[in-house]
Parts: C-alpha cells; structure tokens; sequence
DNA sequence: TGTACATCAGTGAACGCGCGTTCACTGATGTAC
DNA sequence: TGTACATCAGTGAACGCGCGTTCACTGATGTAC
C-alpha cells in the first residue's frame, strides 16, 4: 500500500464531516457531490472510491450529525447533578448561536422537514439518530424525577425543535430572539430547570 | 381577445394552487416546472405567460398557502366564543391528519427549515404570512385574557410546529401519534383550551 | 346572420447548464529483492 | 542501502440526464364589417 493504514479512513471520515455540514446550511439537493469533495480538499473523481452514491453519503452523513450531537450533549452533562446538564443543553439549543449555525446544530431541526423527501435509508438513520438524542434527554428527565420522562423528553424537544425553526426563518433579529427567550423561559418554567451557567466557547 | 377576460386569471391560480400543494409535498427543488404545469392540465411551455421564473411562482405559492391557512383558521374561530375556535384550530393543527397531509397543510411546519435556503423575497412572503397567522392566534389569546398574547401565540406555534415537523419524521404510526398527543396535552394543560369539537370533515 | 381577420393562451421542440456518475490515467509511496 | 516494481487514492475529462428557460408556431375564439 502506498499510504499507511488509515490514510483511507482518514479522507472518508474528513468528507463525512464536511457533507454534515455542507448538507445541513445548504440542504440536500443543493449541496452536489464536487463541492462537497472541493470543502474537503479533493476533487469529484474521487468521491466513489469511498461512496457508492450521494445518497449513502447522505445516510452516511445523518449519523455523523447524531453522533455529534449526542456527544456534545453528554458532554454538557458529563459529571454534573442531574438537571444541570439538560439545562446547559436547553439553554445551548435556544441561544443565538445555536440558531446562527444550522452547519453545525442539531440535524432535527435542520433536517427534519427534510426527511419525508429523503430516501428510507436516511429515514431510518435519522429516526435512529433522533432516538439516540431523545433517550439522552429523556435520562436527565428521570433523574430529574419527572414522570412519564420518554414522553416528556419529546415534549421538550418539540417545543425546542418549532422555535428554533420558527427563530431561523425571522429576518429581524430581535423579533426572532425574542421567539428564542420566549421558549427558553416557557421550558425552564415548566421543568424547574436551574438557571444553567453560560455554555462553553459559545456565546449565547 | 379569445378568450373571456378572466380566463387567463383562472388559469393562474389553478396553476398556484398546483404549486401550493406540490411545493410541500415534493418540496421546492424537488418539484420541477413541467410537473407543476402538468398537475394543472398544462404543458410546461405556457408557464411563462404568467410567471417570469420558477422563483416567482414560489414566492406566489407561498403566499398562497399562507391565505388558505389564514382563511382555514378564520372559518374555525367565526362566531364561536372565544377560546373554541383557537381549540379548534389546535386540534386540527395536532391531528394525524394534518400530520399525513403536507400538501394543505400548514406551511410554516412544512416549509419554515426550506426558507433559509431560498430566495430572500421568499423570506419575505414567508414572515408576511406567519405574522398574519400569528396575530389571529394572538386575537384569540387575547380575547381568552392571557397576557402578552404576542410571546403566547409565538411560543403555542412553535410547541405545534415542532410537535408536527417531529411526528412527520418518525415512520412508527404509534409512537408518532403519541408525539401530537403528548403536545396537544400539554398545549390545553398550559392554555387551559376547552376539549375541541372533532374538526369539520376532517378525522383526528 | 355570415365571413375574414386579429389576438394571444397554450404547445412542444430545442437550448444550455449543472449534476451524479464513470473511467482511463497518474504519481506518491510501500514492498521485494 | 539502493533500485525496480506494484498498489491504489486521487485526478480530471467525458457521459447522459433532467431541469429552467426560450421561442416559433397553432388554433380556438372574439371582433369588425
């Protein structure tokens, strides 16, 4: 082999994060296979030595973004009492910056309504994926005390998921933060959430 | 003139209605020209005789869907005291029905993740319609006496929106049809709705 | 009332462009001797 | 250690297809006489 071992791996894994963007601020069909090679270094040529098509990069590239998003999760909530790190995770969904940066936030508000245009491959990526987050949520709801905590996981993240839309399709920034507090202040009242302390290396 | 003077207006708004529907159902890069001109009864050559561009039509259509949620929520709420029409309309907005019919249904929940990624004048036509929709669902909270029916209004749509762009992503009926439940709960526990008559012609 | 003409909504072939995909080729590097 | 060879990730030209758009034409109908 003229490259070591995971040389392959590395480009594969490099064009995966770089379509997980690209696909979330441009949406699906928008986005074509040679720019997203082009963001990653490479030309299109070389797309289906690691690919059989765009739509398995897309299944591909679903996962890539629950992976993401569940990790930052549980790194928000890594070793603190049960509660805070939910609200950390709250209070990072519904900030500006969340709203200001579809290329790396959360793929179900980005990618939901997309979905039912998508093949069922990517369905059943993003319905796993979507699970994943849920059971995480739905795990500080319990130690939390709440009952019902898998219903009222999706509960949360409906209202979170329609005002983070709704907020990204506001022109006027002070209108569409206003959505922004609104929720936030609905969902602390409702679950007895802590203030939560600012979220790391993002403003809010 | 050939034909009598509002033939040509008739045939453009059969042609917008075409739109309206196939927009969301195929969403907007994926529905082509020829396909909307054909849903009309049309060939795709005529469409230029009544829209300059593909992204005219879309801003058309978009309005369009916003009249008819708008007209939809009207017909709901009239002569009813107030409270049953925003029941009423809550009921409809969290129904399975609405969650399988994209195609009339509520614009914001099915195209507001599009809009980032289109036209600005789109964005336009889009905030136009979500703001009328959003002061009659403010009208109505204010007549119920809840105070800042603007943020109320804002926050219920949001929990909606939410609710149905989640339930539309999960394949499983059941555990999709828990997801509008949950919501519609949790909406008339926080507004304290009356239970909706069963929506006109339409089943739950 | 009947005929010739003008109008213009709608037709359908053709265009150019972008995109997903294919494929013959390249050239840097690991391996064999 | 040095050289010849084999490998294969990546290149870039080419393909076919679909789409938005253009345009010369058609033919049904209203109007003028």
């Amino acid at each position: 082999m003229r490259y070591d071992a995971e040389h392959k791996q590395r480009t594969r894994s490099r064009v995966l994060k770089e379509a997980a963007a690209a696909i979330r601020s441009e949406g699906p069909d928008r986005i074509g296979v040679a720019a997203i090679m082009g963001r990653a270094g490479l030309t299109h040529g070389g797309f289906y030595a690691h690919f059989a098509s765009k739509d398995e990069l897309l299944v591909a590239a679903i996962g890539e973004m629950f992976d993401t998003a569940c990790a930052y999760f549980e790194e928000l909530s890594a070793g603190k009492p049960a509660g805070e790190g939910l609200a950390a995770y709250v209070a990072f969904y519904l900030s500006r910056y969340h709203r200001d940066h579809r290329e790396e936030g959360c793929p179900i508000a980005t990618m939901a309504a997309d979905l039912p245009r998508l093949v069922p491959q990517a369905r059943v990526a993003f319905e796993q994926g979507a699970a994943r987050l849920t059971t995480l949520i739905a795990g500080q709801l319990e130690a939390l005390g709440r009952p019902d905590p898998g219903i009222a996981a999706v509960s949360l993240l409906s209202e979170m998921v329609g005002a983070v839309v709704l907020a990204r399709s506001i022109a006027d920034p002070e209108h569409s933060t206003a959505i922004l507090r609104a929720s936030r202040q609905s969902i602390r009242e409702r679950l007895g959430l802590p203030l939560p302390p600012a979220p790391p290396e993002r403003d809010n």
